[in-house]
DNA sequence: AAAAAAAATGTATAATTTTGCAAATATGTT
DNA sequence: AACATATTTGCAAAATTATACATTTTTTTT
């Protein structure tokens, strides 16, 4: 089934940067990359994908993908940015998760690893979230205060 | 030609009230309103308006006119946008597992946090797999309903 | 108003896309 | 591994959409 996922990040590559008309077309470019598959699965590949088809004055129609969701969270992250990027704390029983802006959560959870606190078992960050792991029996204003040393907004509120 | 005037007008209010899936579909209505028209101009007529065609999970295909109601409901939207690449969801403890299509893990977390969810507190994503972190109190079902609003597959099962 | 030009439409057909079904692959279970 | 389940895919055919061409209708020009 990898061939499938393969086959549809590059059909969604293709499709968002140029203009394709029909499937016959795509299909083409496709096998040209050495993906083998026929018409039937790639009409199946863009129902999945969600791609549509548009009139246009240029080519007659193409194919699009809606939502370019990657793009929008491009222009929405460096605005009003605190310098380091750490948007939120809260807690869920034992774990710790923390908000920031898009991107930033890596620096900050490698941050927060550095300074080998005994009460911090470890992070685990996405893109914009980080997962915070406590030590057992370690309570909710201890990690805050750890974390207050790295992030003087958390002063505040510990 | 008033008469094309009068009909493309009438086309474009029908696509941006209703979900209609095929020329055939839409041409009846049209006659009913009146309109004498074959396919073949109707098929002009959208290529005239720009409508394009998207598939959709209710209804297998739907013509929209850009711009209007499900092209909002697309891009711009407060609205719970349906999202590609979701395999499944798991709950370990307390917090959910949701795998994906390799590469999509990223974009589909971001769109759960997008829908500014009280009981979820945040996700991780990797790859190809997302962490949820609901709240404390939140049950496994509140988090399925929730995300059925993104991923409609879900709304079976919950 | 007649002639010429342009636009709109139907018919028939071509082009394109979708899908039912069966076979092949892959995944999950015991 | 062997069996059961589920997913993916190709093939062929159906369904849908687009268009070439001829004809009619509308608009413009004289």
């Amino acid at each position: 089934m990898k061939n499938k996922t393969r086959r549809i990040l590059a059909i969604r590559k293709i499709l968002e940067k140029q203009s394709i008309s029909n499937q016959e077309e795509l299909l083409d470019m496709l096998k040209k990359k050495g993906f083998h598959l026929t018409q039937a699965t790639l009409s199946r590949d863009l129902k999945f994908l969600r791609a549509g088809r548009i009139p246009d004055p240029e080519k007659g129609y193409v194919y699009f993908i809606p939502g370019g969701r990657i793009e929008q969270e491009n222009t929405i992250a460096k605005e009003s940015i605190p310098v380091n990027g750490f948007l939120s704390i809260d807690f869920a029983w034992h774990l710790g998760v923390l908000k920031t802006l898009p991107g930033y959560a890596n620096s900050i959870a490698s941050a927060i690893d550095s300074i080998g606190s005994f009460n911090i078992l470890g992070t685990v960050a996405g893109d914009d979230t980080i997962l915070l792991i406590p030590r057992e029996g370690v309570s909710r204003n201890d990690v805050l205060n750890e974390l207050a040393r790295l992030i003087p907004e958390l002063a505040e509120i510990v």
